[in-house]
DNA sequence: CAACGGTGCTCAATCGATGAAGCAACAATT
DNA sequence: AATTGTTGCTTCATCGATTGAGCACCGTTG
C-alpha cells in the first residue's frame, strides 16, 4: 500500500485531499472528537477508513506542540539490573498507560551528571512529571523541574523539594533483623549480633535500615559490634573487598548477616563461596530485596520484598490528585516465605 | 529564578525580547550554527547568559517538527525480569546517546498486540529506527515500519523483513551441552543424555538451540530420548508444570539438563528443590543464559553469557552503515567460567 | 564616487495538528 | 417574509524552532 511515496509521511493534508475536504475535518475525525465538531458520520466513515489504507500515523510532534498537555511522563532510574528496578520500571510502564500516559524511562547508572542531563532532556521532551528513582540528588532534579513548572516525584530514594514515596525501611529493616535473629538463635541456640553490609551510610534508606537493624538487637537485648556495620556502598565488589577487609583483622566473623540489596547479597555470596570462611558453618542471612535465584542459595536466605506494586500505585496517586509539598509516604515491604508464599503486614 | 512566571515555560521568543534580538538570532546561538549565521560572539554570549539564567530548555516538539531528522531511536523488549534483557536495554540506551539520539524503550510483555501499538506510538514519534527486541511477530513490525519508511531491525530473534542481529544459537548450545556433557562424565562416569527445557519450539531459537543439543549429543554418540525435549515456554511456572508432569510419567529422571533461559531455570530450581526428586544426587545442570544468583547455586551449573555489547555494536553498525536486505548476523555468545572469568570464543 | 564583498543581523514561511470562529444551506418557528 | 436554529462543514491563527532570503551598514577597491 502507498507505493507511490516510500519514504514521504501521510499528513492530515494528504488525507484531507483523498477525502475531497478539509485538514480539519481530517483532525477532527480522527482524534475523535468528530461529534462534538459536528461532522457527518458519512465523512467520518470515509477518513477513518482511508487513514487506515494509507497506513495514517498521527505526528505528535505536531500534535503536542499545538496541545497544552503532552500526556508524556519521565522516569529516571539508576540501573536495571536487579528485579526491584526492574519491576519497577515494568509497572511504571503499564499503570502510565493504563492512564493515557506515555512513559518515557531513561537509566542513569548512578551518574549524578547523566542524571541532571537526562532530567533536562526530558523537559525538552514537555514531559508533564518525572519521577527521580533512587537517584543520588533528587532536590537537584526538583529544583530543575520546578524551575520549568513541571511535577516532580522521588521514587525509593526521598527528597526534601518534592512528594516522595519509600519504602518504609525502618520498619522492614527490624522485622529483617528480627526474622534473621530467630533463624541465629534456631540454627545456633542463641541469638548472636549480626553484621550489616551494603548500601551507602549517606542515604537515607541506609540510615533508616541501620536504625531498625540496631531497633531489632535492642529489642531483644543483644549488644552490635559498631565494626560490623559496613555501608560500603551498592557493587558487589565492594561488598567483597569489604568482608575481605574484616576477615583480615578479625579472628571471628559474624554468624549472620543483613544484607541491604540483592546488588550487595551477589558479592557477599561470592565471597563467602570463594573465600574459604564460613566453610562448615554457614551464616545465617537476611537481605533487604528480593531475587528469585537468591532465594534458592540457601535455607535461611530471609528476604523482603519491597512493594511495587503500592509503591507505583502511590506515585499515581500523587499525580492524579495531588499531594501537599514534599510528604514523606513510606510503602510496608513485604516478606517472602522460602516457600513463595506471601505475607503482608510485617509487624502483624 | 523566574519566579514572575511560575508554569509558563520560557521561549526563544521570550529570550529574543530580554536580548533585545529577534528569536532566529536566538535560535542559530542555541543550536550552535551561530558562527554559520554570522552572530556575533557578543551576542551569542549574551544570549547564552540569558537562556542559562531563564533556565531555558528547547522545546523538542517544536524543534523536531521543524527538522527532517527525530533522532529518535526507538526499542521494544519482552520484559525487565532477567539481566539479558536488562543489559540489552542498558547498552541501548549508552550506546543510542553516544551517538546522540534518544532512545525511547517500551516494554510489550511478550504480547503481540501490545508490540503492535507500541510500534505504532513509536512511529507517531517520529523515531528513526525500530529495534524489535524478541518479539513474538518481528515481521509485522517491520512491515508497519516499512509503511512509514522509517528502518527496523530484530534482535535476539530473527525475522525475514529486517535485518536481524542474534546469538550464535547453534553453536553456542552445541558448546554448552558438551560442557554438560563433560561435567556429566566427570560426576556420573558416564556421558548420559540430557534433559532440554524451556522456550518455545516455535521460536528460531529455541529450534536452534535444540539442534546444538542434538548435535553435541551425536557428537560423541548418545543418543537422545525424545520424550525429554519439553519446550514448555518461558515462564517459570510452566518448566514447574513440565517437570513435575515428567516425574509423574517416567520412573527414572534425567541426571542433566540444558535449560534454555534463566527464567525456565528459575522454574526449574525451584521445583528441584521442592520436589523431592534429585535430593541425593543434584543433576548437572547448564543454562543458556548468565545470572550472578544462579551462577552460584549449584557447583556443576554451566552459563553461555550472550554477547550483549557485540550484539549492540552490531545493532548500530546497521544503523550507522546500513545492511543487506534482511540479513542474519549471528553473534558467537560467551562462556562463563565458575570463577567469573570470561572465555571467548566457544570453539577454541 | 560607484561598485563590491563582508558582517551582523531580521523577516517570514514552514513543519503538522488543532480548534475557535465563521459561513452556507436548509428547516422550523413566529 | 423574516427570524432563529441546526447541521456540516471550511478558514485561519496558533504552538516554538528553523532557515532561506534579504536588508542595512561598514570598509575596501578601482
Amino acid at each position: 500500500m502507498n507505493q507511490d511515496r516510500p519514504t514521504k509521511k501521510t499528513t492530515i493534508y494528504d488525507l484531507a485531499e483523498l477525502a475531497g475536504t478539509s485538514a480539519s475535518a481530517v483532525s477532527a475525525v480522527l482524534n475523535g472528537n468528530w461529534k462534538k465538531r459536528r461532522i457527518s458520520s458519512q465523512l467520518a466513515e470515509k477518513i477513518t477508513r482511508l487513514a487506515e489504507e494509507q497506513g495514517y500515523a498521527i505526528n505528535m510532534q505536531a500534535s503536542l506542540l499545538r496541545r497544552e498537555k503532552s500526556k508524556i511522563i519521565g522516569m529516571i532510574v539508576p540501573k536495571y539490573d536487579n528485579r526491584y528496578f526492574g519491576s519497577i520500571v515494568e509497572t511504571f510502564e503499564t499503570m502510565a498507560r493504563e492512564r493515557g500516559l506515555f512513559p518515557i524511562i531513561t537509566c542513569t547508572r548512578r551518574d549524578p551528571e547523566l542524571e541532571v542531563e537526562a532530567a533536562r532532556t526530558m523537559l525538552s521532551y514537555q514531559v508533564e512529571w518525572l519521577v527521580s528513582t533512587g537517584a543520588t540528588d533528587p532536590d537537584r532534579i526538583s529544583d530543575i523541574c520546578g524551575a520549568a513548572g513541571v511535577g516532580s516525584l522521588n521514587l525509593d530514594l526521598p527528597g526534601t523539594k518534592a512528594p516522595s514515596i519509600i519504602s518504609d525501611n525502618f520498619t522492614g529493616a527490624r522485622e529483617l533483623t528480627r526474622r534473621i535473629l530467630v533463624n541465629s538463635k534456631r540454627k545456633l541456640g542463641a541469638a548472636r549480633p549480626l553484621l550489616f553490609i551494603g548500601g551507602r551510610g549517606s542515604d537515607h534508606n541506609t540510615v533508616e535500615r541501620v536504625r531498625g537493624f540496631r531497633a531489632a538487637h535492642a529489642d531483644i537485648g543483644v549488644a552490635i559490634d559498631e565494626r560490623h556495620i559496613l555501608t560500603c556502598g551498592y557493587a558487589p565488589e565492594k561488598a567483597e573487598i569489604s568482608l575481605q577487609a574484616l576477615a583480615m583483622a578479625e579472628r571471628e566473623l559474624p554468624s549472620g548477616m543483613f544484607v541491604n540489596s540483592t546488588i550487595s547479597l551477589e558479592g557477599v555470596m561470592h565471597w563467602i563461596k570463594r573465600s574459604g570462611h564460613y566453610v562448615n558453618h554457614s551464616p545465617v542471612i537476611g537481605c533487604f530485596d528480593w531475587d528469585p535465584f537468591a532465594a534458592l542459595l540457601g535455607d535461611e536466605i530471609e528476604m523482603v520484598r519491597q512493594d511495587v506494586q503500592g509503591m507505583l500505585s502511590a506515585v499515581f496517586e500523587v499525580i492524579d490528585h495531588g499531594a501537599k509539598g514534599a510528604s514523606l509516604i513510606e510503602i510496608p515491604p513485604i516478606f517472602v516465605d522460602s516457600n513463595y508464599a506471601l505475607i503482608n503486614d510485617p509487624m502483624a
